[in-house]
RNA sequence: UGGCCUAUGGUGUAACUGGCAACACGUCUGGUUUUGGUCCAGAAGAGUCUAGGUUCGAUCCCUAGUAGGCCAACCA
C-alpha cells in the first residue's frame, strides 16, 4: 500500500518521464481566508506537502484573496498556525492580492485583443442572457463595444468611478459552450469592500477563474491540484493560460481529486460559518467542529490526522469516509504516547474493613505500559476508595467481570479486594461497599499473591486524596449520517441534542501537575485531553475517544 | 433537451496500465494481558453496476445502457 502511487503521482511521474525537469516541480496549497480550515484542508494540505517532500520540489502558501467581502486577517492567521500546527512549513507565503497589478494588466491586454469587453446589465439580465445547461447563451448587446471604449470603462471601473454592479468586464469566449463556465465569465468586478491587505487600493477585484491559473504560472506552479467540483473550470483554465503563457515557462497543469467528506459532518465552510454565528457551536475551535483548530482542541494530533488521510487515499470518486476511521488513527497514536492516570468520574464508595482508620500508602504505578521510558508515578492508597459505580453490580449479569458481592477484583496497582457487604441508602440505591483486602496481593511485590489472577482491574481513586476535575464528552454534532444534504436552516432537524455533557469526575493527586493541552488516557475510558479554558482549581478535560469497549458492545 | 466525471466486500483505497481481486477500518472467533485497552493468531464478507464485444484470458480495452456526482454566483 506505501509503495502504490495515487493517480496524482502517477501523472507527475509521466510529466516527469516525458520531459519535465524535476527541479522544475512546484505546488501550492490556496485556501480562501474567509474561513477555518477543516479536515478536508487537511487532505489537501498532506497531498501537496508530501508530494512537495516526496519529490524535493517548493511548495507555496497562497491565500486566494479575491474577495474582500469574507476575508480577514484573523482567518489568514489561522490559516497559517494550522497548516504549521499540522508540522509542515512552506517555501514563500504568496497572496493573490500580490497579482492584482499584473492582473489588471493583462486585462488590458485581452481587451485590446477583443477578448474581453466591459458588459453594462444588470446581473440578473446577464444571468438570464447565460441559458441553462442544454440551451445556449444570447450575446450581451454591449459584446462588440470597441477597445478603446471597454478600456475607458475598464479604467473608469479602476478609479472607483463606477458603482458595484454597473458595470463588469467579462472575457468574450462563446456563449454557446456547452460549458457554462465558456460562456463568455465575468472576470472582474466593482467591490466597495476594504481588502484585508491592499485595503482601499483596489475596488476592482479579478475572479477565482481569471485570478487562480494566471497566479499558478506567475509562481510556475507545475501541477496545480484541486478538488473535483473544479473540473469544469479546466477548459477555462487551460483558456485563460493560453493568452499570457510564454511557452520557456512552465505551463501549469490543474487536475482534480474528489474531496474528502467524514461521516456525521459537514465540511462546508459556509455551513461551519452557520454553526460558528448563530452559536450552535462554542467558535470555530469548538471540540464538535471538524475543523483543524477544533480537532486539536478535541485533542487529536497531527500525525493522527495525517495517517487518517493517509488511510483514505487519493482518487476520483465521491466518498464518505466512517468516522471509525478517524478514532482508530487517534487512538492508534495516542496509546504510544499518553501516559495513564486514574479518574472516577461516576463513583461509589468502597470501605476497605480490614484497613486502619487513615491507612495511607504510596504505591508505585507505571505511566504507560505501551512505553516504559515514560516511567512510574506515585498514588496514595487509603482505607476508602472510589471506583466507577457501572463497575460494581449487586446482581451481576453473566460476564460481569467487575466487582460484585462476594466476588474478587483487583484495584489497579494495588490490591486485590473483595465485596462482602452491600450498603443501601433509603431509595435503596447502593451507597457503600465493604469490602476487605488481601495484603499479600501488593502489585508488583513480587509474592504468590501478587501474581494471582482475577476476572477484573479496576481503576480507582482515594476517596480522600483526589482532585476534582470537570469532563466534557463529545458526541456527534449530527444524528443524519450525512447531514451535508440539509441546508443550514434545517440543521436544527438533523442536530443532536446531546452532542455536549459536562460532568465532574475524581482524579488521582499526580493529574494536579497536568497543564492545557496535556493527552492522558484515562485507564479503561479514554483519551482526554486538558482545555485551554481550565481554571486552575477545577481543570476541565475534553474527551478525545473512548477507548474500545467490547464489553459494551457485547451487552448491547 | 447539452457537456464533463465516477462506478471494486459495510466503508475507503489497491491490483506491476489484460494473467483467476489485495490492504486498511469495521465485524466475528480464539490467545496473551494487573486497562473487557494494547498486542498476537484466525474467520466471515465483493467475483469488480448491467448487457454485448475484442482476446487463449478483462476490474483493467471497445460499444451501448443503468446509477450517482458536478456545471446556469458580479463565491472560491
Amino acid at each position: 500500500m506505501n509503495d502504490s502511487r495515487n493517480f496524482i503521482e502517477i501523472i507527475i511521474d509521466q510529466d516527469l518521464q516525458n520531459g519535465l525537469d524535476p527541479d522544475k516541480l512546484c505546488f501550492r496549497f490556496p485556501p480562501e481566508p474567509n474561513g477555518f480550515l477543516h479536515v478536508g484542508h487537511v487532505k489537501a494540505i498532506v497531498l501537496n506537502f508530501e508530494l512537495a517532500k516526496k519529490y524535493s520540489a517548493k511548495i507555496n502558501l497562497r491565500f486566494d484573496d479575491t474577495n474582500p467581502e469574507n476575508e480577514d486577517q484573523k482567518y489568514i492567521d489561522a490559516i497559517k498556525s494550522d497548516v504549521n500546527w499540522l508540522g509542515y512549513s512552506w517555501d514563500e507565503e504568496r497572496y493573490a492580492s500580490d497579482y492584482f497589478q499584473q492582473l489588471y494588466d493583462w486585462s488590458l491586454k485581452l481587451i485590446n485583443e477583443d477578448k474581453a469587453y466591459v458588459d453594462s446589465q444588470t446581473s440578473e439580465e446577464i444571468a438570464n442572457q447565460k441559458g441553462t445547461p442544454k440551451e445556449p447563451g444570447k450575446n450581451s448587446p454591449f459584446r462588440n463595444r470597441t477597445a478603446e471604449e471597454n478600456t475607458m470603462l475598464f479604467k473608469q471601473m479602476k478609479e472607483g468611478k463606477a458603482e458595484p454592479g454597473q458595470h463588469v468586464l467579462r472575457a468574450k469566449i462563446d456563449m454557446s459552450s456547452p460549458n457554462m463556465l465558456m460562456r463568455d465569465p465575468v472576470i472582474y468586478r466593482v467591490l466597495n469592500a476594504s481588502h484585508p491587505r491592499t485595503k482601499s487600493d483596489w475596488v476592482v477585484f479579478p475572479m477565482y477563474d481569471w485570478t487562480h491559473g494566471e497566479s499558478d504560472y506567475i509562481e510556475q506552479i507545475s501541477h496545480s491540484l484541486c478538488t473535483l467540483e473544479f473540473k469544469p473550470h479546466r477548459e477555462l483554465y487551460d483558456w485563460f493560460l493560453d493568452q499570457v503563457v510564454d511557452k520557456d515557462k512552465i505551463r501549469p497543469k490543474q487536475r482534480e481529486f474528489a474531496r474528502l467528506n467524514l461521516s456525521h459532518t459537514i465540511t462546508s465552510k459556509r455551513k461551519l460559518l452557520y454553526l460558528v454565528e448563530n452559536n450552535i457551536v462554542d467558535g470555530w475551535d469548538d471540540p464538535r467542529m471538524p475543523t483543524i483548530s477544533g480537532l486539536r482542541r478535541r485533542g487529536y494530533t497531527p500525525e493522527s490526522l495525517k495517517s487518517f488521510v493517509r488511510a483514505a487515499g487519493v482518487a476520483k470518486r465521491e466518498n464518505v469516509i466512517e468516522m471509525s476511521l478517524l478514532e482508530f488513527c487517534v487512538r492508534e497514536d495516542l496509546n504510544k504516547k499518553c501516559n495513564r492516570m486514574m479518574v472516577v468520574q461516576n463513583p461509589i464508595k468502597i470501605t476497605i474493613t480490614n484497613l486502619e482508620e487513615g491507612h495511607e500508602e504510596m504505591l508505585i504505578v507505571e505511566n504507560n505500559p505501551e512505553d516504559p521510558s515514560a516511567g512510574n508515578r506515585e498514588m496514595v492508597f487509603t482505607k476508602t476508595v472510589l471506583i466507577e459505580r457501572e463497575d460494581f453490580s449487586d446482581n451481576p449479569p453473566k460476564k460481569f467481570f467487575r466487582l460484585s458481592p462476594g466476588n474478587e477484583v483487583r484495584l489497579k496497582g494495588a490490591y486485590i479486594i473483595k465485596a462482602n457487604k452491600v450498603i443501601y441508602n433509603k431509595e435503596g440505591f447502593v451507597d457503600e461497599v465493604e469490602c476487605t483486602y488481601d495484603p499479600k496481593s501488593k502489585s508488583g511485590s513480587g509474592s504468590e499473591e501478587s501474581k494471582r489472577k482475577v476476572k477484573g482491574t479496576l481503576h480507582w481513586v482515594s476517596s480522600t486524596k483526589n482532585i476534582h476535575i470537570t469532563i466534557r464528552e463529545y458526541d456527534r454534532l449530527f444524528e443524519h449520517p450525512s447531514p451535508g444534504q440539509f441546508p443550514p436552516e434545517e440543521f436544527y432537524k438533523i442536530l443532536n441534542p446531546n452532542s455536549m455533557s459536562v460532568s465532574t469526575a475524581r482524579a488521582e493527586l499526580e493529574m494536579s501537575k497536568a497543564k492545557t493541552g496535556d493527552s492522558f488516557q484515562f485507564q479503561r475510558k479514554g483519551y482526554y485531553i486538558m482545555d485551554k479554558a481550565s481554571p486552575s482549581q477545577n481543570m476541565i478535560f475534553n474527551k478525545t475517544v473512548s477507548l474500545r469497549d467490547n464489553w459494551k458492545k457485547q451487552a448491547k
